[in-house]
DNA sequence: AGCGGAACCTGTCGGC
DNA sequence: TGCCGACAGGTTCCGC
């Protein structure tokens, strides 16, 4: 479910919620196979434990404890954490509860359980952090990067932007929307993107990421916030989700193929 | 290296 | 109503 956008809305209302409260015990109603590792480790890693800060890299929310110790977490397709006052009344896919000494409670709660929770006393110890690629928002995200690292590839470019290994944050919905407004098709191979199209997708990748954070992120099923609100940018998605709709800019059908297992959307007559 | 396919899970929706 | 297949914001693994 959640990309970028997504993951920052939750790691930026999670630090306001919890910054400074403490968790004072942990209840696991089902953790396979979210919960990675032993569940009582999990519990006692957890125990008395002070929110410093919560953090995002990637896709992944980083929670920083005191003493020294992170919770890594992520949502994966269906995952979310719900911040709340006294006990809510459970539901049936809340997986997680994390009781705070300010008696509120934290709730990682999936649908699907793909979602994954995981303790490290050093972050260096991940090895998904360590593989993953630059985050789009830096000043790391250059043309002459892509043109370096892609210059022979023969991988479609809409594959190459879901790659997490080359840059992160980037999922099947904000892909489309890139590529619509770079006018680029997703099928062109990586290794065929020219001098002046890389900066398009750089341009376009920035903006849409920072429009859809300033915007809560997109909801179009599942996606909530902490406080259960949904995200405002659906209502600014061009192409993904809009199979055979118009064209906002030339009127052709919004067309739907499948790459890699997953859907894309494109303008055939804007997009070459 | 990189493709296709399956797997991890659960739910919803549309067609017959 | 019931059953069946397709599909869902993600990632990983396995075999060519």
């Amino acid at each position: 479910m959640p990309e970028l956008p997504e993951v920052e809305t939750v790691v930026r209302e999670l630090r306001g919620e919890l910054s400074g409260d403490v968790i004072t015990s942990v209840e696991i109603f089902r953790s396979n196979p979210i919960v990675q590792g032993d569940c009582d480790l999990f519990q006692e890693q957890l125990r008395g434990r002070k929110f410093l800060d919560v953090t995002r890299r990637a896709k992944y929310l980083i929670f920083h404890l005191q003493p020294e110790r992170y919770l890594l977490a992520h949502l994966r397709m269906t995952g979310k954490f719900i911040v709340c006052d006294p006990l809510p009344k459970p539901s049936k896919h809340n997986r997680v509860l994390f009781h705070l000494k300010s008696r509120r409670v934290m709730i990682f709660d999936d649908i699907r359980c793909f979602g994954t929770l995981e303790v490290y006393d050093n972050l260096a110890d991940s090895k998904s952090l360590l593989k993953l690629g630059i985050e789009p928002l830096s000043s790391d995200l250059t043309s002459d990067f892509f043109m370096k690292r892609l210059a022979s590839s023969k991988r479609a470019i809409k594959t190459v932007l879901l790659d997490q290994k080359i840059v992160v944050g980037l999922g099947n919905i904000y892909v489309s929307e890139i590529l619509f407004r770079s006018r680029i098709h997703p099928q062109r191979s990586a290794g065929s993107i020219g001098k002046k199209e890389w900066p398009l997708i750089i341009k376009y990748t920035k903006k849409i990421l920072v429009e859809a954070i300033e915007n809560n992120g997109t909801t179009i099923s599942d996606f909530r916030r902490v406080d259960d609100k949904t995200g405002k940018f659906q209502q600014f998605l061009q192409v993904y989700d809009k199979n055979n709709h118009p064209c906002a800019k030339c009127g052709v059908p919004i067309q739907r193929i499948v790459q890699q297992q997953r859907s894309t959307f494109f303008c055939p007559e804007c997009q070459r």
